[in-house]
DNA sequence: TTCTTCGTTCCGGCTGCCGGAACGTTGATT
DNA sequence: AATCAACGTTCCGGCAGCCGGAACGAAGAA
């Protein structure tokens, strides 16, 4: 269960950890810091040191955690982070599962979802799977709340595009009344039965909304239901404010851990 | 010794290690990547994951490192960093010891030195210990292999000091005779006898050398020894070259890890 | 010089960890 | 529908890897 962990790793990490805050401590420090006996505290450093995680400054005796670099992450890293266990929550509240996703090249991309983890079974398609934009929720959804630019070069893209989904891009009128009524509502919905469902399954709904981080769109979310057990207005009544919060969380905590990062202490003294 | 290490941790960081360059993998793949057996893996990602170090993607059970980000590094905490265990193998390798330092407000600051290791006892000055800019060896490279502008910006600054050792910056024919000098040479010396030093300790000499990255300067070397022990010509036969590699091996490595950092895996797949 | 503080080493004892093996589940194959 | 293979998960008896108090040495402070 949740008490199957090791022992000499969860002291090493809260070693690191105490490091990564301060730019460098004594073993005192460390020792009272971390309440672990010093004999420890030294065989766990000469371990980090080994692997290069962290070193001691030869001047002092400091201890510091070196500059690892490539522990960045991306914006999108950072999303899948935050979002992976929000997403989690929200399936364990609905029970319906949801999917994040991201525009990538012409469609949009999932990146998340709980389907597995939802105790209903639905249509189930994994990471990198890929649905178009204009019939879906996380489609519409993206394409009404990013910026104006970025609308235009999506809509070009789509102009451009040999999938017979895309074709509706060409539809000027079509596109802005879709775009219209999404930010009015909020939310994005899919086409009327719209599903890309293998036969001999049941016929699903949903809705999406975007996630801002850094005032623009970041990615989308959306929930999954069946038809059978719910209708639209139903669903949407039940839980669209819902996971608009979880949308807000998952925005809210990147801006934060974002921030965080940009005021953290100086690599010196 | 170096064999007194925790077994438990260093395969946590084996594993993080591995994921770190991988962007994902699954029990299986990291079994094989690791050859450790699978229960002991399962410990060891419920550790690391308990303390948000890495996650698995709801998805599909893939373990991703997590997005830490504070993990980054400043260009200082590189040069200190690579720095570190340079000037120690220099140590061990000329018995003198050396400093490293930057620019900082007005004066070189010192951010590493082997002072304590050297077997040699020289006047023992620690880290954040500042050196006027016009006298030493250190600040002499600095100000003569920084940018024209960077070289304006600091003597303005030190003309508005009230240290009198940085008086000397009004008499810019010294200045440039004392810049086009140490070009000339690849070094910058102290003015004769010049030593910051405690009464009845050693008189000691030294010159030091520009650190250059990113086709900047980002720090200064030197090595000291001890008047007693060597004349200046003889030392700078002797270690010049030792002490320019040892700078460019610095350099070299802070743009090798700056660059490995940009040509990361993308966070995604 | 003496005293205090900090880092390092030592070693007997025990518990935290180990990993082979068995099990349940998933999804591919015929 | 049935079979099979591959993967993740759980179990548990056994032992070595780790533990940390105590003693030691070195380095400043008074």
């Amino acid at each position: 269960m949740a008490s199957d962990t090791l022992r000499g790793l969860e002291r090493g990490l809260q070693v690191l950890d105490a490091l990564n805050l301060s730019s460098g401590m004594t073993l005192r420090e460390l020792h009272c810091n971390t309440n672990l006996p010093k004999p420890t505290l030294l065989r766990i450093l000469a371990t980090l040191e080994a692997h290069g995680y962290v070193r001691r400054r030869i001047a002092d005796g400091v201890w510091r955690r070196s500059a690892r670099l490539s522990e960045t992450g991306s914006l999108q890293g950072l999303l899948l982070d935050v979002g992976s266990s929000i997403l989690d929550d929200l399936c364990q509240r609905l029970r319906w599962p949801s999917d994040l996703a991201v525009y990538d090249e012409g469609s949009m991309m999932i990146i998340e979802t709980t389907r597995k983890k939802s105790p209903y079974f639905i249509n189930w398609t994994g990471v990198g799977y890929r649905i178009p934009m204009l019939q879906t929720g996380l489609g519409r959804a993206w394409l009404s709340f990013c910026s104006n630019e970025e609308r235009e070069t999506i809509l070009s893209d789509l102009r451009g595009s040999s999938s017979p989904f895309d074709r509706a891009a060409n539809n000027s009128q079509l596109v802005d009344q879709l775009i219209s009524e999404t930010r009015a509502q909020g939310y994005g919905t899919r086409v009327q039965g719209f599903t890309l469902r293998k036969i001999g399954e049941e016929k699903t709904d949903g809705f999406a909304v975007p996630v801002i981080a850094r005032d623009r769109i970041v990615g989308c979310m959306n929930v999954t239901w069946l038809t059978s057990a719910l209708d639209q207005r139903t669903a949407i009544s039940r839980y669209l404010e819902e996971v608009q919060a979880a949308a807000g969380r998952i925005g809210n905590e990147i801006d934060t851990k974002l921030s965080l990062d940009a005021a953290r202490p100086s690599a010196l003294q």
